[in-house]
DNA sequence: CAAACGCGTGCCCATATAGGCATATGATGA
DNA sequence: TCATCATATGCCTATATGGGCACGCGTTTG
């Protein structure tokens, strides 16, 4: 257990969020349970990788889902993007003041600049 | 270009804030500019980890720099952190349904268990 | 009971990390 | 110009994906 590499993105929701494709599931879900199959078709993806990404969801609790017949409908828990929300919402005060900053910033000294 | 791996994590702000460290280091950066050492020290990083971190986060414009003398203070740039506020708090209305959900959820079937 | 359907998994591949370390770069000052 | 301080990078290793595919399983139907 020397060298780590990215924590895994079932550790937690801002893993679980960080995946484009799962963003997309999370917001589908938004209108309603469906099952894995619908997800799939309507998103775009095979079923195997709807049914991982539901996997990853459910693992961070973000989606649960409940048998319906054959079919398991996963529906949203959105609880969970609460504490991300949050955490996100405490630099609320600095994205408004960013531009001012970055004005100032500006002029203080054109020249040092950050490129690439 | 078959098999892709997960996306950047320069890629994005989602992908660049799923690391705890670099969130830690944003958190930081509320408190003021600060060179990369000092962040470093701080958290609890090696000097390369931080600059490491400090680039992707570069990248995706959550900092930015300016020179100072040998140092480079690094400050916190918020904005790219909007979008992520905006699309998490799209499920709001959902995390406080959800309670309610869960448990008419949990009433209705209560075998259909959604273990592992 | 067999065929069909809906899902979840295992396996293989190509990538993209995080970290630790050593070293290249840049800027500053003697 | 050279030694020094502050950073940025390159390299190597152990992991963790994300996708495609084939297949195993449980449920439903015929």
């Amino acid at each position: 257990m020397t060298a780590m590499a990215r924590a895994a993105t079932t550790s937690d929701a801002f893993n679980a969020i960080a995946e484009p494709q799962r963003r997309d599931i999370l917001a589908l879900l938004r209108t309603g349970e469906r099952p894995v199959t619908d997800l799939a078709r309507e998103l775009g993806m095979s079923q195997p990788q709807a049914s991982k990404h539901l996997r990853v969801l459910r693992e961070v609790g973000l989606v649960r889902f409940r048998g319906a017949g054959k079919q398991r409908l996963y529906g949203l828990d959105a609880r969970g993007l609460r504490p991300i929300h949050e955490w996100v919402g405490g630099f609320e005060r600095f994205w408004n003041e960013s531009f001012d900053r970055l004005d100032t910033y500006v002029q203080e000294l054109k020249q040092t600049q950050q490129e690439e």
